[in-house]
DNA sequence: TTTGCATGCGCAAACGCTTGCACAAGTTTA
DNA sequence: TAAACTTGTGCAAGCGTTTGCGCATGCAAA
């Protein structure tokens, strides 16, 4: 069907070789053919086929992408778009291509991520993921496959990897929330499969230590970044008859529910409990009260995460990278006192 | 490198041909063989080559996604993402894997279109544009190759689309407004480049006239869906010495700016002015007040998407179709009288 | 005039897999 | 018992490129 480099090497009159060369830009071959065969290509709207050619080269421009759970649950929290707008952003400049895939257990995305390394299809990988036993990191470190994961892993020998400073930025937050008086700061959401929740939580034991205050495992609740609803883990804490005067939630939509929470028990934000988050939603200053957050620029995390699966891709000399991309902490109104 | 169909043969005993054809699960295979040839192969971890399969069988199981705009900038609005997770959802179900490009100028989207599709390294494209004028759609139509587009194209003879009713819902949001009593309706953000914004504007008219008001252009404001913010096109109107009581915004991200101009302008929200968006983002139900809109339902288009882009590929006798996936009105206080 | 090198191009193998065809051996049918 | 199938496998071409090597030709240096 398509008109491939025989065809052009027929009508030029060439070997298919001279066509191939024309293509790269081979300087062994003279102006005038190069002229001549550019021209006929473009008269026979010739393409080169991409397939063919990453089976001769052995290189396909293609990075692959694979988001923990499916994309369709993923991509529901705005920070998976984040990270892939950051990756489009300099792949495309690159010449690569992005290939997503997705899995729902722990077992498909160690699949997946075999098949896209062994199957000769993508480059590189970036796993969307920081879960602390992560089967697809200790499947692509033994395939010795150039990859990045997105998220601080527990065991980071030999693996590349992008996060923020998730302890220091927590240790802020929770600082800002103590310098004010608040005493009883409640943590919602850690998980202790995700390390990225655990150096959160440990950035707030330590600023509470720091600061005189007794780390009390009560206040602290249990939680998935996007399958529990902020409403629920804060109503575990009500409960219990526990009243915070105020609530650090892992993540900004967890957030919401925990406002919502409040509310209906009749108390106030941030005058009976002050609220902060994480990951900056894009629509957490418009809330009211607006809603203090972290803002974990999850856009550059994508471009550093693309730029250390480059390298690794382009090495010589294997290294194992990583970047920390510092969060800032947005104060808003659902965290000052008002009174 | 890799271990290859060859080395499976060889250390089988057998053929290539008879590896492959256990791969296939060619019945022609003989128990025994079979059997035998899997084992090995696991002993060996093989893994089949994607790219030589492609080039043999001429079909990849990718498809390709071309975003308008920098996935960059696309994917900062969360209509982008939904579609993704519909499409993904699907894909993933029926064996494709989902190859994302993106393109900053008209020019450049077609350059990536063609490429898809004549590289051979997709089966088939959705589009997620909606021009008017798409040189990347005619380009397709041209190639004969099949592809999607989301949002209905001016010119839809030949083109498989899906879209909203968006002329429809947006009749019924503007009456909404004029049951209420508003009559000076401002619209903010028509963009005359995109079918969508042309659509939600003509039913906004109709709904007008078929009420007895008459449509006031200097009433409608035009900008762009991502680019444009709202707190400037209310300005507009603002500066122009207009002060609607009502006003629908394109898009809700576009609202939030609207609302955020007309309280810096010592008004209320909606006692003075009524507003509502289109596309329910995310946190439009936690704003205060609660923002009325039109809740799209882009992870249905992406899933319709996907589908009429499967027929398409498969389809022996071709044929062109669409999907109307009806948005739905949300009424929230943000239009709603209180007086 | 010989030697040597640069230039321009073609040959053919290779990339790893699929598949139409052929063929031998065994099994059924007439 | 011959003919006709069925079963299980191999052969080899093909998918569309790339690329190492080789071979002319032409020109400059010795």
């Amino acid at each position: 069907m398509g008109v491939t480099i025989n065809d052009i090497a027929k009508a030029a009159k060439v070997s298919p070789s001279t066509i191939s060369r024309v293509i790269a830009n081979n300087p062994r071959i003279s102006a005038a053919t190069r002229e001549r065969v550019l021209k006929i290509m473009k008269e026979m709207n010739y393409h080169p086929n991409y397939i063919a050619r990453s089976l001769a080269k052995k290189s396909t421009k293609i990075i692959g992408l694979v988001v923990p759970g499916s994309t369709e649950n993923s991509f529901r929290h705005p920070f998976f778009p984040e990270i892939l707008r950051g990756i489009g952003s300099v792949a495309y400049k690159n010449g690569y291509n992005i290939l997503i895939s997705s899995a729902n257990t722990a077992a498909e995305e160690k699949q997946m991520a075999k098949e896209f390394a062994v199957g000769g299809i993508t480059e590189g990988i970036i796993l969307m993921t920081s879960m602390i036993k992560d089967p697809a990191v200790s499947e692509l470190k033994k395939l010795k496959f150039p990859f990045v994961v997105v998220g601080r892993p527990q065991d980071d020998n030999e693996v590349n990897w992008v996060d923020n400073n998730n302890f220091s930025i927590s240790y802020e937050l929770t600082k800002h929330f103590i310098a004010q008086g608040y005493k009883k700061i409640a943590f919602l959401g850690v998980s202790y499969e995700y390390t990225v929740t655990i150096d959160r939580l440990e950035g707030y034991k330590k600023a509470l230590e720091d600061n005189g205050l007794a780390f009390d495992a009560d206040l602290t609740v249990e939680g998935k970044f996007i399958d529990d609803k902020g409403y629920d883990l804060m109503n575990k804490l009500f409960e219990k008859g526990i009243i915070p005067d105020a609530a650090i939630a892992i993540d900004d939509l967890i957030a919401f529910g925990v406002i919502a929470a409040i509310r209906e028990k009749g108390l106030r934000v941030p005058d009976d409990i002050a609220v902060a988050g994480f990951n900056n939603a894009p629509l957490s200053e418009y809330m009211t009260p607006a809603l203090t957050s972290v803002e974990v620029n999850a856009f550059t995390l994508g471009i550093k995460a693309f730029e250390l699966l480059l390298a690794d891709i382009e090495s010589e000399h294997k290294s194992f990278n990583r970047a920390i991309v510092p969060g800032e902490l947005i104060i808003r109104k659902s965290s000052i006192k008002t009174f």
